[in-house]
DNA sequence: CACTAATATTTCATACATGAAATATCAAGC
DNA sequence: GCTTGATATTTCATGTATGAAATATTAGTG
């Protein structure tokens, strides 16, 4: 197996990944003040159906508890998302979104899947399904050779 | 151009580097206690030839200025690069490898290597290398649609 | 030479991110 | 009912990250 290959394959998904996500970075915060981790857990709540406890938000996201807390907080704080008590057992707290923020959450999902679509626009329907296909085997690979 | 197809291929990157990312990161925490940034400075470094200028690292890795004071003071403290005056222009900090941070710098790459084309293992050569191929094109895609 | 522009680095306020410790609550078994 | 352990969330210390302001120095222009 030629690992310089492995290598330079890995160091050219990294760079794409980050010029893609510096660009949304950049794009969501001059259209909407909304940073991308906030997008994130909005896409969560929205996903989940409105709703979701903090556990299961951290668990979905695959990030910590304590930064959950952190992006609720700001979140809560700019009106776009709520925490409710679940009057059944007190520990949990209960996240959704508000009415300004589902608002919020369906304009940036339309513009999101648009700058998506804009930035990968010239790749032709077969390479890109292609592409996709690869990606999915690269992810059952690595899950495999991570456990 | 279907944009549902475009949105699947960038979350499966998306998720794929993530992955990875926080693979390298607990190795390289775990077997040399250096943070993914730190060694990226590092290299960077060993790939300038061993030392080079704040504001060269902060472009070659594509972050702030700020960012990279932080990381080369932490990467300082642990006695792994060093700071230097330039005698002919005093504004200008010149970075480098310590005998130290060298040395470690040849083990952790040597080690990120192998993590890398482990965590690929099993992906064909003819595979990986069409993956390679399609990955520089969308990165060219991406960098035409950015500017 | 003095003034202004530009360049190099650091500092600051803000926002993620982690993992560990602290707090609060619930559930199970005696 | 009380203890013990499990679960849910927050808090804390540390390390990235950004962009803007502050500082220091250099270079260019009249």
């Amino acid at each position: 197996m030629d690992s310089e290959l492995a290598l330079k394959t890995w160091f050219r998904m990294l760079s794409n990944t980050a010029l893609i996500e510096h660009e949304l970075r950049t794009l969501f915060v001059s259209e909407f003040k909304v940073t991308l981790p906030q997008f994130d857990l909005m896409a969560a709540l929205h996903y989940a159906g409105g709703s979701e406890k903090m556990s299961a938000l951290s668990k979905w996201m695959k990030v910590s508890n304590g930064n959950i807390t952190g992006v609720v907080d700001r979140l809560e704080r700019d009106g776009l998302v709520e925490r409710q008590p679940l009057p059944e057992d007190r520990r949990v707290k209960i996240i959704s979104l508000t009415e300004a923020g589902a608002e919020v959450f369906e304009r940036m999902a339309r513009r999101h899947k648009e700058w998506i679509s804009g930035l990968l626009a010239e790749i032709s329907e077969e390479n890109l399904e292609q592409l996709h296909l690869q990606l999915v085997q690269v992810s059952k690979t690595i899950k495999r050779n991570i456990q």
